[in-house]
DNA sequence: GGCAGTTACTTTATGCTTTGATCATCGTGG
DNA sequence: CCACGATGATCAAAGCATAAAGTAACTGCC
């Protein structure tokens, strides 16, 4: 072993020691995980706004209730859209108030709150969901039959690194 | 042609006209590409608030002035982090408060507003961003080199699809 | 010079989101 | 029966985000 190598090894073990890794590779594929979502979410927040007046998390809870026909527990609809309870409450608030939604309390649980579509709120969603198909259709028209299923199939792998790491930290 | 073949074809064209693509591949694409953003972003929110109690949208605007050694236009900032320059009023003015950056208007155009790191930003900024990473790093380590590779490949694609859908409507 | 149009940013109004505190209700063990 | 811990939802405070309107400053054109 020549004296440059010996050099060499000595180097990078003292610069793994001292600057632990840098996860550049990770990081800048979670930019451009970021950009691409945020870029989509974007334009349909502005279609939803424009041709309907409506916002997305408003559009998000009806796409829940949609195959709820019995309506669903509030706690359900927290979990499933990942976002607190307290956020919940205004946003019902608003939806019952526009009539797209109804709401009662749970006739075994006077805790519970149950929401559910009302038929003019599932009509105005149908129209909204056919319209939200063309928009996405539109933004990933660019990626053939191939390139959607190799996507989906690393995502899906991504999803279950997610769901491992938090639950290690649990 | 047998009756049988017409019968299909006028079918399959009726439905066509009447019930377009349902883009359903597309949404439940996107749908798996949300939910992994959003995954991701609650935990490095989470993260931060708990180890450093800062905000994900301080934390951005820092890494966007971290390789401005002489600050950037208020405008650019807004550019970079496709936000709004409305959003960026008050987020600036509670950096500046808690002395991370600092805000100068420009010499020579009295409407711009330039803003840079402290040297206490830098720090704090650079202390925050190793440990982004190795939250990263874990969130991803599910993933192989190859996955990684292929994955960044198809993202890179697909933001090429938006801007493309983007730039169709404009 | 001086007006017109543009640009950079701020302000205002509204809505989404979270955390943490509080309230009401439920089920259970004493 | 009832105190107590758990659970489901609401409330309050703070921050983030947008669109639309407003203010100030610059640029270009006559």
């Amino acid at each position: 072993m020549a004296d440059t190598d010996i050099e060499d090894w000595l180097d990078s073990e003292t610069k793994a020691a001292e600057a632990p890794a840098d996860h550049g590779d990770e990081t800048r594929l979670w930019l451009r995980l970021l950009t691409c979502t945020t870029l989509i979410e974007a334009e349909i927040r502005r279609q939803l706004r424009e041709e309907f007046d409506f916002t997305l998390p408003r559009f998000d809870l009806l796409a829940q209730l949609e195959r709820a026909e019995d309506g669903m527990v509030l706690g359900e609809v927290s979990r499933r859209m990942m976002v607190s309870a307290g956020n919940l409450t205004a946003l019902v608030e608003r939806l019952v108030e526009s009539g797209h939604i109804s709401r009662t309390t749970s006739p075994t649980d006077r805790r519970v709150q149950i929401v559910a579509l009302t038929a003019f709120g599932r009509k105005e969603f149908r129209k909204m969901a056919d319209r939200h198909g063309d928009w996405i259709g539109a933004l990933f028209q660019g990626l053939s039959s191939r390139d959607r299923e190799v996507l989906m199939k690393e995502l899906s792998k991504l999803k279950g690194s997610i769901r491992g790491a938090l639950a290690d930290n649990a």
